[in-house]
DNA sequence: ACAAGGGGTAAACGACCGTTAACCAGCCTG
DNA sequence: CAGGCTGGTTAACGGTCGTTTACCCCTTGT
């Protein structure tokens, strides 16, 4: 699980540490795993993690602004490569569905503990995933007839289908993929049509 | 929020201390709110819970279970009620839709905080779901041409769909349930289609 | 050869928090 | 009017857990 680790490359212990955290709090929340049981996760123990992060916090901290900066740096980049509204759009849609798909634990810990991070990084995190929307909401009014309201609604819908896979690994990774999209560019341009009937 | 309190009827004091409580639990998280902090919500102040419940862990699994039950119960009515596959799938849509929007406290804790249970409780629980599932299941199977493993990733994918509701409260009530039931019959309907494509 | 520092350890500290204990006020029943 | 539930209260206990401290090894550059 984890974004595969680039090629043969060594992380960074950093890196290590965030990806056994990431896990770990993906299944049991971030207040039901202990420090030392993300240390015993990597091969050290408790405390040694504060060579390499300031608190606990922080380390959730990191983990949901570098999320939230790899979702809308990738997302936005495709939007800006897409020819036109409508291609831009699915290529949203699959960019969101491979991210999901690739790191099931990041996305599950985004969706699920938000609460937990300091003001601060809240307030981060937060502004980067308006963001995030925002690029969906505007390539959504371009390609589908729908207000404003409307599409920011049907985006965290969509966000909520894509990021259900966590939940079921029934199929394997291509099925899903092209399941999720297809009913991910399904819901989106039904979303517009009779928008506010 | 929390579920219409039936007439001008006074709920029993245990409702009441379980509606604060998932809306507490929905907006931090079960391990961050404290039973001081379910009791100041109710009026009283924290151990007085314990003349109610055996314990905080028993509260969440109350309030899960009895999710669950209500879920699974209004799921399979409404099936049974319908003269065919097809209004049985709609009515089931419509069904968890008017649930996740009516009670969305409810429908974030039962989402997220799976994992704070106690393992009986979480045996109960899952097994619940499970049965909720398959009503979807054989709905799905019934109405569009799906093979199983499918039917169960779609069923999944339009929960997550229809239980973002929490997350965007920019439509009123009415249009959001139009919006999420659009949706979702449209991406169901489509998961159809070329099934293992 | 050696000082420096990066990265690890185990032990102690301190706060928080779920739970229990001891106590008490009102109400309803006999 | 006594006496026992019912449902509160505050204070104390105990465990868990994040964090700090003190110590140590091993590598590396001078």
């Amino acid at each position: 699980m984890g974004a595969v680790p680039a090629d043969g490359v060594k992380q960074t212990r950093r890196d290590q540490i965030l990806d056994a955290a990431a896990e770990l709090f993906a299944r049991h929340g971030f207040h039901g795993v202990g420090i030392d049981d993300i240390g015993a996760a990597v091969g050290i123990s408790g405390p040694a993690l504060y060579r390499h992060f300031r608190s606990k916090d922080a380390m959730l901290g990191e983990m949901l602004t570098s999320i939230s900066e790899r979702l809308l740096e990738g997302g936005q980049a495709r939007v800006d490569a897409a020819p036109d509204a409508a291609t831009a759009l699915q290529a949203l849609v699959r960019w969101h569905v491979d991210f999901a798909l690739d790191d099931p634990a990041l996305i599950t810990v985004q969706m699920r503990n938000l609460a937990n991070l300091t003001d601060p990084d809240r307030r981060r995190v937060r502004a980067l995933q308006r963001r995030y929307v925002e690029v969906w909401v505007t390539a959504l009014q371009e390609s589908v007839a729908v207000d404003e309201p409307t599409a920011r609604a049907a985006a965290h819908a969509v966000f909520g289908l894509i990021n259900s896979t966590p939940h079921s690994a029934h199929l394997d990774r291509d099925q899903m993929a092209a399941l999720l999209t297809r009913m991910a560019l399904a819901s989106l341009t039904t979303a517009g049509v009779l928008a506010t009937a």
